[in-house]
RNA sequence: GUGGGUGUAGCUCAGUUGGUGGUAGCACCUGGUUGUGGCCCAGGAGGUCGUGGGUUCAAGUCCCAUCACUCACCCCA
């Protein structure tokens, strides 16, 4: 029996790594240009974290998590919450009032996988911990949509307020009976929800539900007066740094512990999964999870998402992947003379390749012709007997005689030179 | 967890009413050039037809089961 990866686990192979790591160049271009610092964090965790700062009633806590029951760890979920314990644990709060700070790296949820949607997936994942300041929501917006206009995805930005724990509650209630009055013409799921989790009826994709829901009391039209003055300071700002964005009224997440502030990037292209990126404002997390009363703000950016819009956008990346030098020996007695000279030009610093199959030359101009190698140096029989190598620059099909020195390290510096010239 | 679709070479795919697995394309290897790449030409290698049953003289093809992949629902980046 073949072995293959578990269902909704990805290799990344040769090929197509390269596009996550132009994913990850420009992120951390964009990221440091906004003065944020790169953090890491274990994967593993205890369960408990999740499930406080997730929700015990979310589904991802309920039926997804990757969970070792009898140690009660489990495998991150996402990444706000092992960041925010980190962030606790080691009082970055008194190192710096307002923490900026990145992770990249893999989450797991075990769910159905669809496009767009692994088991393993990968997040960047953004924070800024120690400031309720609105022109920071509008600067991590500005951010993310810096980054994505960078990578070359168009995408659309919208935005939402969910109030805080003053005034949510009273709209729940208004919504709440807005939607007893018409629940025999919602689907089971929002009939369902309605229980669950009410603000979740607003953003159902059942056509019938969008209908009736249309009509339904604005939660942007009852917020508390701080939340009010917050959003449209959000707004203000986003004016002022002249990000594109739409109010959406609709708009909730699915994380229990978002406050005020939430929004998502959004593209028509990925089919179900049209978020590429969300976050929002978390003010009461911190504190809920034994850390200082600092309010949060963040969002993640799904990197499978990203890589697919790249890869739908150019069929095939041309792959720039280039060496310096191939180096061809023919016959024993010129790979073994070859061998060690090939080590030195790397640790000189080229880029180098040779062939251990002991193929034709005609084999190894094709082998270095794919690595889309700059030169090939040609050492065979009758060059170590004359002392004197080929050397050929593979775009211009020039060919020049090199006098082989024994002292492999001046014939390095002398290739050094003729290849980086 | 629920529903639909698809499983043939490393990849993309042909395969007729059941009648011997394809000179198919890409990729790979060798040769055409005693020792010189891309283009071209010739040749070669590569398959338990996802797996297990069943029907049949005969199954890649029909039936059942199972597994995998995939899309969608739920949920979510």
């Amino acid at each position: 029996m073949k072995i293959s990866a578990l269902n909704g686990f990805k290799d990344i192979i040769p090929g197509e790594v390269e596009l996550w790591q132009h994913v990850e160049n420009v992120a951390r271009d964009i990221f440091s240009r906004f003065n944020f610092s790169e953090i890491r964090m274990p994967i593993l965790e205890k369960t408990d974290l999740f499930a406080r700062s997730i929700g015990e009633a979310t589904d991802i806590v309920e039926k997804e998590m990757y969970t070792f029951i009898d140690k009660q760890i489990t495998m991150r979920p996402e990444a706000t919450a092992s960041l925010l314990r980190a962030y606790i644990q080691h009082g970055l709060h008194v190192q710096k009032p307002v923490q900026r700070l990145f992770t990249i790296g893999p989450m797991f949820r075990h769910e159905r996988p669809q496009k767009g949607r692994l088991r393993q997936f990968h997040q960047m994942d953004v924070e800024v911990l120690g400031t309720p300041n609105p022109r920071v929501d509008a600067e991590l917006m500005a951010m993310g949509a810096m980054f994505l206009e960078k990578l070359g995805v168009t995408v659309s930005l919208e935005m939402n307020s969910l109030g805080c724990p003053a005034c949510r509650p009273g709209f729940r209630e208004t919504l709440l009976a807005f939607i007893e009055e018409r629940k025999d013409k919602l689907c089971d799921d929002c009939v369902r929800r309605s229980t669950t989790n009410p603000l979740r009826v607003l953003d159902c994709k059942n056509p019938k539900c969008r209908e009736q829901v249309e009509e339904a009391p604005s939660i942007q039209e009852h917020l508390c007066d701080d939340c009010a003055e917050h959003f449209t300071s959000v707004q203000k700002g986003l004016d002022q740094l002249k990000v594109d964005y739409s109010l959406n009224k609709f708009m909730v997440r699915g994380l229990d512990y978002y406050t005020r502030t939430t929004f998502e990037f959004i593209t028509k292209d990925l089919g179900a999964q049209a978020a590429v990126g969300a976050g929002g404002r978390y003010d009461g997390l911190v504190e809920k999870l034994g850390g200082p009363k600092v309010p949060g703000i963040g969002f993640a950016l799904g990197m499978e998402r990203l890589v697919l819009l790249l890869q739908q956008k150019e069929e095939q990346k041309t792959d720039n992947s280039k060496i310096d030098i191939f180096v061809a020996g023919l016959g024993e007695k010129a790979s073994e003379f070859v061998f060690p000279l090939v080590h030195i030009l790397r640790q000189q610093g080229l880029q180098t390749a040779m062939d251990h199959e002991g193929r034709s030359l005609k084999s190894q101009m094709k082998q270095a012709n794919k690595l889309n190698a700059g030169y090939v140096l040609i050492i065979g029989e009758n060059e170590l007997e004359q002392g004197q190598a080929v050397l050929r620059n593979m775009a211009t099909q020039e060919q020049q005689e090199i006098t082989i020195d024994s002292d492999n390290m001046k014939m390095a510096s002398l290739l050094m030179k003729k290849c980086r010239q």
